[in-house]
This record gives C-alpha cells, structure tokens and sequence, in this order.
DNA sequence: ATTGCAATTGAAAATCGTTTTCAATTGTCG
DNA sequence: CGACAATTGAAAACGATTTTCAATTGCAAT
C-alpha cells in the first residue's frame, strides 16, 4: 500500500494507515461520520478533516467512489464490484446492491441514441427493506393509508436516524 | 387553483399565485435559485423562504416533486409524466429526460425478490451532452486523456456553474 | 363590513455536511 | 543529517436547506 500510494506521489502516514485500514474493514458505502468513529476508538486524536481528505484520496487513487443517495450524506462505495444499482431503505438507511448490467445495456443504448456520453449510471430503488416493513407493519407501501399525515413511526432504528 | 388549494387547507395569497404560476411557466427541473429569480423580476420583495416554502408545498400537493442528482441543489420536477429517467450532463448541468418503462420493470422485479417495497424509482445517467462535448472537443468520453488532471476547460456554460 | 384567528410571509439566524485555511508537524529523498 | 513538499488537526468558511419569530394577511363566521 506504501508502495502504491507512493508512485502515486503520496506519502504513507500512520493515520492514513490506520484509516485506510479502518475504511476497508468496515463495510461497503461507508459515512465519514463511521469511518471517523471506528477511527477514534483506536486513535481519539485523528481529526475529522483528515479522514474526510483521506476518503477523498482513496476515491482519488481509484479504490472507492462516491455515493450520493439524497439523504444529505456521502457514502464511500469500493470499488470491488461491477457496476451494480442500490435498494436504498429509507427507513433504516440500509443499502443492499443488486445487479444492473441488462438496465446498463438499455441506458447506453437510449444515450447513443442522443449522442450523450455517459460517465457513470445511478440506479437506485428507495424505498423499504423487508425489515423495517415488518417492524412497522406497513404491508404494501406506496400509498400513505388515510389518517396518516406526518410519518414519525416511532420505531425502526439500524443506522443513524437524525433524518438533518 | 385557489379552489384547489382550499380544499387541502391552504389560503391563496398574491406571493403564492406568482410563484405557482412562475414554476409551471419555467421548464422543469427548476432549482430554488431560478424560481426565486424569476419571481424576483415581477416582485422583488418576495421572500426567500417564501419561494421556498411554496415549492414545497407544491410537492406537498403532488403537483412536483423534489430530484437530487447530487450536485449539491436540489431541483423540482412536475410531475405530468409517467416515471422517467434523466441524462444529467455534468458540464452545463442540463437535464434530459428518457423512458424507463422497460428498467422499472426490471427494478420491480429484483426488488420483489428480496422483499423490498420499492417507493421511488431513481435511474440517471451522468455525462457529458452533445453540446458540451461539441464545444470542448472531447471524442469519446470516459478515460481521462493523459496529461488532463483537472478538469476546467474553462468554457462551456449553459446553466448555473459555481461547482459549489 | 367587521372580527377572530390560523395561515402566511420576510428577514435573519440556525443547521449541518462538506470544504478550506493555516500554522505546526512529519515523511521522503538527496 | 537537512530541505521541503505533503500531511495533519482545529477552527473557520461555505452553501443549500430549514427554522424561528414577529408582523401581516386571507378567509370564514358573525
Ligand atoms: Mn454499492
Ligand atoms: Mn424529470
Ligand atoms: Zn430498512
Ligand atoms: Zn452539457
């Protein structure tokens, strides 16, 4: 890793081990907020900006990417896998990937067809995981029953729920 | 409209009837920005918050709804089309949009099979548009031409482009 | 028309994740 | 061993979004 940081004109240092490290071990579409935390517990004075530049940097040298889902925080998605899309609970805000190539073939089509160079594809389905639906009782989603104005079910909880 | 409105609960106020009237005139995709911008031009003393709020409630009353394509803003798009997705060029931010029938239909299916219940339905495709390729010159896109570590070629625009 | 009151408004401030700044520290290479 | 660019941590800056609050205003019932 040394190495390889190194033709790449980085310097190795222990907090960019240790969250690198941290970062692979953790699981897939990762928050600076959790990669922060798991750095903490084993070294309390690495600071917020060097794990938010270090996650930033692996994206850089091409180990992770970016993952926007709307929720207002970026996630960190390895880079280990074909392109795939995402089942984006929105309850427990668990992430569950699935595979598009037959949806990709049908976008790269429909982009030729109006000379758009495409980059990169999002596919994402939001909604809630079999989970949270049996926690709350909702049976078939989509569609609020009547009577029920606000959400705020009260329950469900898997990840960080501060909704910002 | 104003019988519309009522019937949900809400007044009618001359704020709210030029910004209504202001949305629907603009093309869709519409940022907070650009409708406080156009309203400004007939009452510069139109709020902020105000603009604001409204495009809410108009999300509110299911005449639009809010897309975040990760750039930061988000936009409001009516909602007068069956489910679509969007060709978003990262250069001038232009959105296209295209049919996603075949896709949802694929989309349903996987998340059948793992028991999720899909609410929403987000496909986009990032790139660069055919204008924007046109003007900087670039053939094929994808795979950074060597030399060319930033990107800036500091010429096209076509919509906001502060990066943020 | 008048009145009562909840809804609405505008300005300013609060949020909150992200990004930058800056001085101090630390790898790396000659 | 230096020289020096890269890195770090704390704090501040950003910027879009959202809330707060006092003042104003629709509108429905007198
Ligand atoms: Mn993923
Ligand atoms: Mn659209
Ligand atoms: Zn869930
Ligand atoms: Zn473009």
């Amino acid at each position: 890793m040394r190495e390889f940081l190194r033709t790449k004109g980085y310097k190795m240092t222990p907090q960019r081990e240790m969250i690198f490290r941290a970062f692979f071990e953790l699981g897939e579409h990762v928050t600076v907020e959790e990669l922060y935390e798991k750095v903490r517990k084993i070294d309390p004075s690495v600071g917020h900006s060097t794990v938010w530049r270090n996650l930033k940097l692996i994206c850089e040298v091409g180990l992770a990417e970016e993952v926007k889902m709307g929720d207002g925080v970026t996630r960190y998605d390895r880079v280990t896998r074909q392109p795939h899309g995402h089942f984006f609970c929105t309850e427990c805000k668990s992430v569950v990937e699935f595979n598009v190539e037959p949806i990709v073939d049908i976008m790269t089509t429909e982009a030729a067809g109006r000379n758009f160079a495409p980059e990169h594809f999002k596919v994402e389905v939001h909604g809630v995981c079999a989970e949270c639906r049996e926690k709350v009782g909702r049976q078939t989603a989509r569609g609020t029953s009547p009577g029920i104005e606000d959400d705020d079910h009260a329950t469900v909880e898997e990840r960080g729920n501060t909704s910002r």
